[in-house]
DNA sequence: ATAGATGATTTCCC
DNA sequence: GGGAAATCATCTAT
């Protein structure tokens, strides 16, 4: 630590004794020797001199503050001068870590916090604290989608993540900023006003470093409270975007309709290529995966009880044909999902065999959006697509 | 409040 | 890797 000097000018005879430190083997008063040759305490014939001296130091001291600011200056200046008051500043000292005074809160060096630690980690894992931007954020994004069903189509909202994400790193830096300047001028101040009371008040150096360790770790209790409360906010925000099923929601109407259209006019093979899969992603504004996803449930639910399905299947059926009838002059429009199987999907509810009419399907519809998986299809969707015992009137009314 | 519908995820299989 | 099946978690209509 640096010599302790007032902050402002030494006066002329500052030499006299009122660097601190000058004294470190100080021990007590009576073991104080002046140099100029005068006598010490124990004189009998100045005891009561120097009696007078401290009586009269101690008086300054307590009125000090009652003075205005230049005669307390010129007082300050002239106590340090004087030329008891090493002696007395070094034995108040004494006294004080003596009595323990100077002693409380310190606990010294504790190790570092394993749960401050922790929190770093997690912090840095999760692109908030660490190097700036780029990868972080979005690789603990990808991280944490890689196990699901979902990586390159939700990109909407990843990007809705990364900003939210980066507004926290935005407030958690402009925090933590704050905080460090805040803890270094608080500290300085600090430092700077026991310096200033040391020329009046027994403050050591060591007491002042410790004072120094007190600040900083209180400063660093409070950035633990901030990097505790940011790592919850990213927690929240993970689980709120990254966990789809939390927020799920319905699909839209006309996103229904969409997909249950293609799904009935393509009933004999409800595979649709990724160029459909596509094309009907688009259409209804939802992701790729959406999209399998909705052919996986609906293949599965529509075979486990067909029969249930049966009305939407007449009612998609009939819709098909409807804008069938209406194309009636152009036969085949490239991209039409339209009446493609509603005289060949439909009728497999009716336990007919489906490889019938296969034939024909393929060579009239083998349009972009036909799935080429057929081989597979016929041993998994169509051999179960006979249900064992379908209720009795099954809509034989779409066949003709 | 509840049952059923529905989108998403997980596990297993090929 | 894509699909079937089971399951989960949420939404919605009652």
């Amino acid at each position: 630590m640096l010599q302790q000097q007032p902050i402002t000018g030494n006066g002329p005879n500052s030499g006299r004794g009122l660097a601190l430190n000058a004294h470190p083997g100080m021990h007590a008063l009576n073991s104080v020797h002046r140099p100029d040759g005068d006598s010490g305490l124990e004189g009998t014939e100045n005891g009561h001199d120097n009696r007078r001296d401290i009586g009269d130091i101690l008086q300054q001291i307590m009125t000090i503050t009652d003075q205005s600011l230049d005669e307390a200056q010129a007082k300050k200046h002239a106590l340090n001068c004087h030329r008891m008051k090493p002696a007395l500043f070094s034995v108040l000292c004494e006294i004080k870590e003596k009595t323990g005074l100077s002693m409380r809160n310190t606990q010294e060096e504790e190790p570092p916090d394993p749960q401050l630690v922790r929190l770093d980690n997690m912090l840095l894992a999760e692109g908030v604290a660490g190097p700036e931007k780029g990868g972080g954020a979005a690789a603990a994004v990808s991280a944490a989608t890689s196990s699901g069903g979902m990586s390159p189509d939700s990109s909407l909202e990843h990007s809705d993540y990364k900003q939210k994400l980066s507004q926290i790193r935005t407030i958690y830096h402009t925090e933590l900023e704050k905080y460090e300047q805040a803890c270094s001028e608080f500290t300085t101040h600090v430092m700077n006003l026991l310096r200033e009371q040391s020329r009046t008040r027994p403050v050591s150096p060591r007491e002042i470093e410790r004072m120094v360790a007190i600040i900083h770790r209180k400063f660093s209790s409070i950035q633990t409270q901030l990097k505790q409360s940011t790592c919850e906010a990213v927690m929240i925000l993970r689980s709120r975007f990254l966990d789809a099923r939390r927020k799920r929601r319905n699909f839209s109407k006309q996103a229904t309709e969409v997909l249950n259209e293609y799904f009935y006019s393509h009933l004999s093979n409800p595979y649709p290529s990724e160029e459909a899969k596509e094309e009907l992603a688009k259409q209804c504004s939802i992701t790729i995966s959406q999209v399998s996803n909705w052919f996986g449930n609906k293949r599965i639910r529509y075979k486990k009880n067909i029969s249930k399905f049966q009305e939407e299947a007449n009612l998609y059926a009939m819709k098909t044909a409807m804008g069938a009838t209406q194309r009636e002059g152009s036969p085949q429009t490239p991209n039409s999902t339209g009446s493609a199987d509603l005289f060949l999907g439909v009728p497999p509810v009716n336990g007919e065999q489906p490889g019938y009419h296969m034939g024909a399907q393929d060579s009239r519809y083998s349009d972009r959006l036909y799935s080429p998986r057929e081989s597979r299809t016929n041993g998994t969707w169509q051999d179960q697509n006979t249900p064992p015992s379908p209720p009795g009137s099954e809509g034989s009314d779409n066949s003709d």
